[in-house]
DNA sequence: ATTTCTTATGCAACTAGTTGCAGAGGATCA
DNA sequence: TGATCCTCTGCAACTAGTTGCATAAGAAAT
């Protein structure tokens, strides 16, 4: 249940519209939990009718902007939510399944998959990179900020990591291919 | 898509009862693709109904073992899937997501959570030590083998990474608490 | 002024995965 | 010999996420 806290922690962050969130889903917090704007919507009315968000008056309208904000309540329930006790979900990557089934069927056709991916996650460490270098230059750290560069960190760690295990895994391929 | 081609795989590793698979899916194909009893024996029909497996002759009854095996249409399917082109899915982290929220409404409970993750995947690391240790000695490399090492040696890179984040994590907190 | 494009919200139907439970058969034990 | 426990298969109902489409308001184009 975690699409309602990123609902609740974007709007914190700045009160917005559905499609508003549907675009920043795109980015910065999608990076971590994408959200289709369906998802959105959905979600929106259930944390509206459950009282821990609502719409910021005005006209209520088909095809017209809504706005909402989050209200003491979703505030409370986002902080116990932080607080929370869970257990990392377990790795779940069908490249990797993909290898195993290499193992038994051949692995025709399996490198320029490798290859493909090992330049979409060189692409996403770029990207976070610059990322890095625009909003948090060396020295400069704030409470809230700290935090975010943190979270950062860690896509880009994670996708050191893939570029490292894909090279390695062209390498023993290509080395002797089954 | 991964699920029933993760049943192929491991059905092409041996034949199997329901029961067995599942067993097997708490092991070596599930510390990358995990699934419960139910989802294995709803994809179990779905691939005999589809010509792609076949239940090993016997009588059929409830509460009876059914062995399966893969047909040839099976193992077929299987490496089509293999040079398929699939993107990577994104992140979709919870933790992530409660360390950014944290930003917003406070990181009270929060290091208990990062503790216990961090000792969570030191542990899974060291299983995964383990059966490198057991079943890939240095030296030994045929064919089959090698590509399973290879997967091993992604979770074991992937849970170096979490446990090396999360301790700076966990540094960056106690410095400064927000 | 009417068509057409963009913005914005939303319904309906689908796939994938989870949870709770039920029931047949065999093994065990008192 | 029947109570009870374990193994094995499975149904039903649920949650989460995806896909395709509908519809309304307003801006822009001709």
């Amino acid at each position: 249940m975690s699409l309602p806290h990123a609902i609740l922690t974007a709007l914190l962050e700045r009160p917005s519209s559905g499609l508003e969130l549907t675009r920043r889903f795109d980015k910065s917090i999608g990076f971590f939990w994408s959200a289709t704007h369906q998802q959105i919507y959905r979600e929106l009315a259930k944390l509206e009718q459950g009282g821990l968000i609502r719409a910021v008056p005005g006209p209520p309208a088909r095809g017209q902007k809504k706005e909402y904000e989050v209200l003491p309540a979703g505030r409370e329930e986002l902080a116990g939510w932080v607080a929370e006790r869970q257990d990392p979900k377990p790795v779940r990557d069908a490249l990797l399944l993909r290898l195993r089934a290499a193992a038994v069927v051949g692995t025709a056709g399996l490198d320029a998959e490798l290859e493909r991916h090992l330049e979409l996650h060189r692409r996403q460490l770029a990207d976070y990179a610059a990322i890095e270098e625009r909003d948090f230059p060396a020295g400069k750290a704030d409470g809230e900020n700290r935090l975010h560069h943190l979270v950062l960190r860690a896509g880009i760690g994670l996708e050191a990591t893939w570029i490292d295990w894909l090279t390695e895994a062209r390498a023993e391929l290509a080395a002797d291919p089954l």
